[in-house]
DNA sequence: CCCTATATAGTTCGGATCGAACGGTGCGGA
DNA sequence: TCCGCACCGTTCGATCCGAACTATATAGGG
């Protein structure tokens, strides 16, 4: 049992299990996949190897098949849903963290002009199959599902609107040769 | 020298040495600290590692204070400079990676009257400390420099649309105790 | 009924990343 | 002189990450 040490990977599994009942590490994997992507990456060997922490942590309870692909199925715990159910109460104000290949180069001295119609056709294509997931909840998909796409959304937005404008600048003052 | 093998950690400091001469891994670390931590987050202790792995790979050269605290001094290689200009040359159709707690909470049926408040606190003051950067850039900072804080501004705007959003809705339609 | 192709499911392993913690160095002031 | 703090640099173990691989199930063709 000892101290648990639980980090967001670990609330995702629970969270995921707590919305979907009962899984396996693939069915967390899939759905992440299609899910949670948008503001939270996880690689999927870390779905397995954090159920097995979670099971030893008696957050999750583990049933594995006796035979055949001897896939394991998780559940809830009393205790899992009881640590979830406190994160989840907890207010943050931690900051979100952001890796953008695309800004990066801008920052460095990347050209604007050159660097924004690509990252314009893949904001495009991003933010399209965003809204196309959203039209697909009707009533039925979790209120936070919706929450979390519409932020997505929003954010999609912003960045083709400032690589818009980027795109649309003549090629900017005199800019300096800078640096050297 | 070898196969390269360049991350977007690697060209950070190429990048920072490019704009700034030759420098120390800690005047690296006290730079990127106030600039790039927007869109890309390096912890310091890999800036001394990067620096020595790219002075093995002749994109850097090192010079070592022989007395003292043995500072060593980095610089950019013909090399280096080459591969830099080759990487900020290519358009990349990468998008962001983002990991924010806040939202995984929401997405994970957080309480959206709950998490706002603070978040929206957070993201203000936030708000705040890159217009404040951004007043201080008359006209000496390098292009890169204000495209890339005009784009982290124009997410921390959409963050703070997006929670205010919440904060002021009425605790949103008969919400079924969903799940479980 | 067997063979092959494809989707599904799970694991291994080495390298990259991370950050807490620690150990020196230099300087200003008592 | 020597104390204390800010500055500077590094070590180390833990975690994370993902490419690549193995194994299982199933469906369709012959």
């Amino acid at each position: 049992m000892s101290s648990p040490r639980l980090t967001e990977t670990s609330y995702i599994v629970l969270g995921l299990i707590a919305q979907i009942g009962p899984a396996t590490p693939y069915d967390l994997k899939r759905l992440a996949q299609v899910s949670t992507v948008n503001f939270w990456s996880v690689p999927h060997t870390q779905l397995y190897s954090e159920c097995a922490r979670l099971a030893g942590e008696d957050l999750l309870s583990e049933r594995r098949e006796q035979t055949g692909r001897r896939r394991r199925t998780y559940r809830l715990t009393e205790r899992g849903r009881e640590a979830l159910e406190r994160w989840l109460s907890e207010p943050t104000s931690e900051l979100e963290q952001v890796r953008d290949t695309a800004t990066l180069k801008l920052f460095l001295g990347g050209d604007p002009q050159q660097l924004a119609p690509t990252q314009l056709q893949a904001h495009r294509a991003q933010l399209e199959t965003y809204e196309q997931i959203y039209g697909s909840f009707v009533g039925d998909a979790p209120q936070g599902w919706r929450l979390a796409l519409e932020a997505g959304i929003d954010h999609e937005r912003a960045y083709i609107r400032f690589w818009s404008r980027l795109a649309g600048q003549r090629a900017r003052e005199g800019s300096p040769a800078r640096s050297r």
